[in-house]
RNA sequence: GGGCGCGUAGCUCAGCGGUAGAGCACUGCCUUGACAUGGCAGGGGUCACAGGUUCAAUCCCUGUCGCGCCCACCA
């Protein structure tokens, strides 16, 4: 017997051991099944479930629980990511709180520290997956730093150094001086600041008393400046052209260059070149072979080194005294001491408020530092090339579409991947340095010295590469590393290129792009044929969630308080396409809602005696709601089923809803109470056997997305064992099964129903109050029908008895037009003759308005010539069903004098 | 500056050439033996605005306004 109420954290933990023990999320390569391959996103491996993994989770739980009912041997890849700068800040954090660092213990023991925090925090992900009911094939489970991985992590940069598409170099990175590392272009993103531009006076050379004023938002860069430059054909700064310019503070001449870059709109039309610490200025720095000295060190602190000796005295605009004590001060301060300096010296022009885009690194949140180092780089533009003509030729698609066009956009114009991170935890690049700077790079030391003792001929001492990878190199691969990669494993085969691909948008550069680019490289083959990008989950309020917002909600909260079964139907409900999705706690409690309204649904069914019958061919069920509630579930199960083949999730939550619902809860149950209380109704077993019928319908629909709630009425009631809903067959949709003429009975049963119940709801009788209907112009099919529903009506509608209308027209009736009959109720003395008079004519009007609309269509000429014929027939007709019930509302009015 | 998306009922959204929909919220009635986490009924929308295409536009096209996001850009 099914529980009063149905409580989720009963049922949850033990129902999904089970559903593990059994072996129910395995894949199986050996079955003749065919394969549905889908690879987990890896969480960061000692993170904790926040509101975009329950949604990106529960929609491949979806899918790939939907696919397995369908009989493919499904494989949900499990694993997790080692999150290189994430995780290594965490240990920092807790170091600093016992009162020491990772370079007071050292490199080694600090790394032996971050995988004992691994180990002891890697569990909570996971197990955190298991409570949102994801049916992860835990035996496979992967981390990006197991053995496996780094292997293929190894075999990748070996091959693409060998093949010339890893290289080291030395240009601008982003530098994060926070983390005293290189990030890639992807990891910053530009805030707006006000700031402030400030207009400096550099004095010409050899011409007292003439400047050339330059404007900058970064002034304690100067001290770098290594030319001025001017557009060459601005006239304003024409004369100045290859003369020098006393650089203020340091008294070092630099030219004043033509080149096309500097903006005459701009500023003064001058503009100071700073090689070493901007990303444009070093263009022109290399085109013009300027010096590039660097006056900003790893933590953005200022460093002479570069230009200590060029350090002069000019009266009145140099003082290298000055400029050594800016040594070591941080940006901010050196910029405030400068600029105080400058003005002294009358070389400050003017100052000027000033709103600009500056660069900040994605986590953490440091002003990005332009910084001139050397990396490793992997040369994504060539990798790019394939993976668009893949994408081209339909080998694989984005759903929705619209996001092949920033994948595209994005692909052509691929800049340099700099691979090289200056962090301890991660993959450790495989380049070794002969004592001369020669580099060797290899999968393991022993190879490196064997190139070592090859080039030098002679065994030689070998440091490695002290950097690591970054993190979404070894993501990148993840597709065919976690199946064995780079040996042949019957996995790889049999998996790869695996099915969908389900993520968000805001990491198809980071990673989607990537994995199409290594997997097409690698393996020759797509990484996935379909990638489904949904979108990110936002509060109710629209905004983004964020911890500092603090408007994030906790889906294990949501589990606790209303079960894993709603939290998943409510994300799904609400992803459509190409949206966001907002989630809250109330649409968690509304669906919590439609559990318990399927968990009572069968709660009835079972109490009176609804319980799946052996052999029960819905083929040959005879009573019309039997033969109705079939067809309808088959409709749905069609419905839902399209919906998931077009990753419309909110439209596969809601036909699965609507059924259930509105349309078995709210008709069919209630029309066959009678007949499921009898012991001896004449049709009790087939109308018991199609309610069994469709209530196993409903619960195969619904399981993949509330599991739990369907596996336990699915065992209670005696559909299967325990556990194996998971395993049964997903209904497929039979159109053999529609009976219109029974559908068209139905359906009017219903409006007959509604309309009495519309009319004594408006006419405020009260529903203790019953009353007869009687049928007035009816057929005499149609009496026939209105009687054989009449216990049904009369129960549902209130009606004591439906009879047919002889003689006069009872006094104080209301009346309501039902195709050809006019159904009468008489309720005298409930209801007011004139409120019923104005509700007939607020009816005529309306239909008078509807008529009009038609028949104004129907006298354009151009209509019916160009519209499609069917359009006009059924404005045809229209029109004349609004004229036959019209005609009888006027009747019915005038019954009423 | 370039691009993408979105403006439909109080809220969240679906619909996308021919009768404007759902859920929630709201109002009224109902302790009817599955369910008050419920039932029944109801009110509520110049489908952002302006043009155009079409026999017909919420839907297609163009423009305007508003909102969001992505890319580029520290003069």
């Amino acid at each position: 017997m099914l529980e009063k109420t149905f409580r989720p954290a009963d049922v949850e933990a033990p129902l999904y051991s089970l559903w593990e023990a059994a072996g129910a999320f395995a894949a199986d390569r050996d079955s003749s099944k065919p394969p549905f391959a889908v690879m987990i996103p890896p969480p960061n491996v000692t993170g904790t479930l926040h509101a975009g993994h329950a949604l990106d989770m529960t929609l491949q739980d979806v899918l790939v629980r939907w696919r397995r009912m369908q009989g493919h041997d499904v494989l949900w890849q499990p694993g997790t990511d080692h999150a290189g700068i994430a995780t290594q800040l965490v240990v920092e954090r807790m170091l600093r709180a016992e009162g020491t660092s990772r370079l007071a213990i050292g490199r080694e023991a600090f790394i032996a520290r971050v995988w004992a925090w691994k180990e002891q925090s890697g569990g909570s992900i996971t197990n955190q997956l298991r409570r949102l009911g994801a049916s992860l094939d835990w035996g496979r489970e992967r981390f990006t730093m197991d053995a496996g991985l780094s292997a293929a992590v190894r075999e990748v940069f070996v091959t693409l150094h060998r093949q010339g598409l890893i290289y080291r170099d030395r240009r601008l990175v982003n530098w994060d001086p926070e983390f005293g590392s290189a990030i890639s272009d992807l990891e910053v993103e530009s805030r707006e600041v006000r700031g402030h531009l400030w207009y400096l006076r550099y004095p010409v050379a050899d011409a007292t008393g003439e400047f050339v004023t330059v404007a900058t938002t970064r002034p304690e860069t100067m001290l770098g400046d290594s030319a001025v430059a001017v557009h060459p054909e601005d006239t304003r700064h024409a004369a100045l052209i290859g003369r020098q310019v006393v650089l203020p503070l340091t008294g070092r001449l630099i030219p004043v260059v033509a080149d096309t870059y500097s903006d005459p709109e701009k500023g003064t039309g001058a503009v100071k070149i700073t090689p070493a610490h901007d990303f444009n200025d070093f263009e022109v720095g290399q085109r013009h072979g300027l010096a590039m000295p660097q006056v900003l060190d790893g933590q953005a602190r200022i460093v002479l080194a570069d230009i200590e000796e060029q350090l002069r005295a000019v009266e009145g605009v140099a003082d290298p005294e000055f400029v050594r004590s800016l040594a070591g001060q941080s940006r901010e301060a050196a910029r405030i001491a400068m600029i105080a300096e400058m003005e002294r010296l009358g070389l400050l022009d003017r100052v000027e408020p000033h709103t600009h885009q500056v660069p900040h690194a994605e986590r953490g949140g440091a002003i990005v530092e332009p910084r001139l180092t050397t990396q490793w780089y992997c040369d994504a533009k060539r990798l790019a090339a394939p993976a668009m003509a893949a994408v081209q030729q339909n080998r694989m698609q984005f759903v929705p579409r619209q996001w092949e066009n920033t994948f595209f956009a994005w692909m052509r114009d691929i800049q340099p991947w700099c691979i090289s991170r200056q962090l301890w935890w991660g993959h450790r690049i495989p380049a070794w340095y002969g004592a001369d700077g020669e580099v060797f790079v290899a999968h393991d030391e022993a190879q490196a010295q064997a190139q070592a003792a090859a080039h030098y001929g002679a065994p030689a001492e070998l440091t490695q590469d002290p950097d690591v990878l970054d993190t979404w190199f070894s993501s990148a691969l993840w597709p065919f590393s976690t199946l064995g990669w780079p040996q042949r494993t019957p996995e790889l085969q049999r998996y790869y290129p695996t099915s969908v691909l389900v993520t968000g948008f805001d990491i198809i550069f980071f990673w989607v792009a990537r994995m199409i680019m290594m997997g097409l490289h690698f393996m020759n083959e797509v990484p996935f044929r379909t990638v489904f990008l949904h979108g990110l989950v936002r509060d109710e309020q629209g905004r983004k969630m964020s911890k500092s917002l603090g408007n994030g909600i906790d889906p294990l909260e949501m589990i606790d308080q209303y079960g894993a079964d709603a939290l998943r139907f409510a994300v799904c409900s609400m992803t459509g396409l190409g949206r966001d999705a907002r989630l809250g706690a109330r649409r968690v409690e509304e669906s919590r809602s439609f559990v318990t309204k399927l968990w009572n649904a069968a709660r009835f069914c079972e109490m009176n005696g609804v319980r799946p019958a052996t052999g029960f061919d819905p083929h040959v069920a005879r009573h019309p709601l039997s033969r109705w509630i079939i067809a309808e579930a088959q409709q749905a199960a069609a419905d839902a089923n399209a919906a998931l083949e077009a990753f419309r999730f909110d439209d596969y939550a809601s036909s699965a809803y609507r059924f259930t619902w509105n349309r078995y809860c709210d008709w069919f149950l209630e029309f066959a109470k009678p007949i499921l209380s009898s012991s001896v109704h004449p049709e009790a077993g087939d109308v018991r056997a199609a309610a069994a019928y469709a209530l196993g319908l409903i619960l195969r629909l619904l399981n993949p997305v509330m599991p739990f709630v369907t596996e336990t009425i699915w065992a209670d009631l005696g559909y299967g064992e325990r556990g194996d809903l998971i395993t049964t067959a997903w209904p497929i949709g039979d159109d053999g099964l529609q009976d219109e003429a029974v559908s068209r009975e139905i359906d009017w049963v219903v409006r007959f129903i509604t309309e009495i119940r519309t009319v004594r709801a408006e006419m405020n009788v009260p529903p203790a109050r019953m009353a007869p209907v009687l049928l007035r112009d009816a057929h005499a099919a149609t009496v026939e029908r209105a009687q054989s529903w009449s216990e049904a009506i009369g129960r549902m509608a209130r009606v004591s008895e439906v009879g047919v209308l002889e003689g006069e027209m009872p006094r104080g009736a209301a009346q309501l037009v039902l195709e050809e009959a006019t159904l009468v109720l008489p309720l005298e003395g409930l209801i007011d003759l004139e409120a019923e008079r104005s509700r007939l004519q607020r009816e005529d009007g309306r239909l008078l308005a509807e008529t009009e609309k038609a028949e104004r269509k129907l006298a354009n000429p151009d209509f019916v010539a160009r519209a499609r014929p069917e359009i006009v027939e059924e404005t045809r007709a229209r029109v004349q069903g609004f004229r036959n019930d019209r005609a009888r509302l006027q009747a019915a009015l005038r019954r009423l004098d």
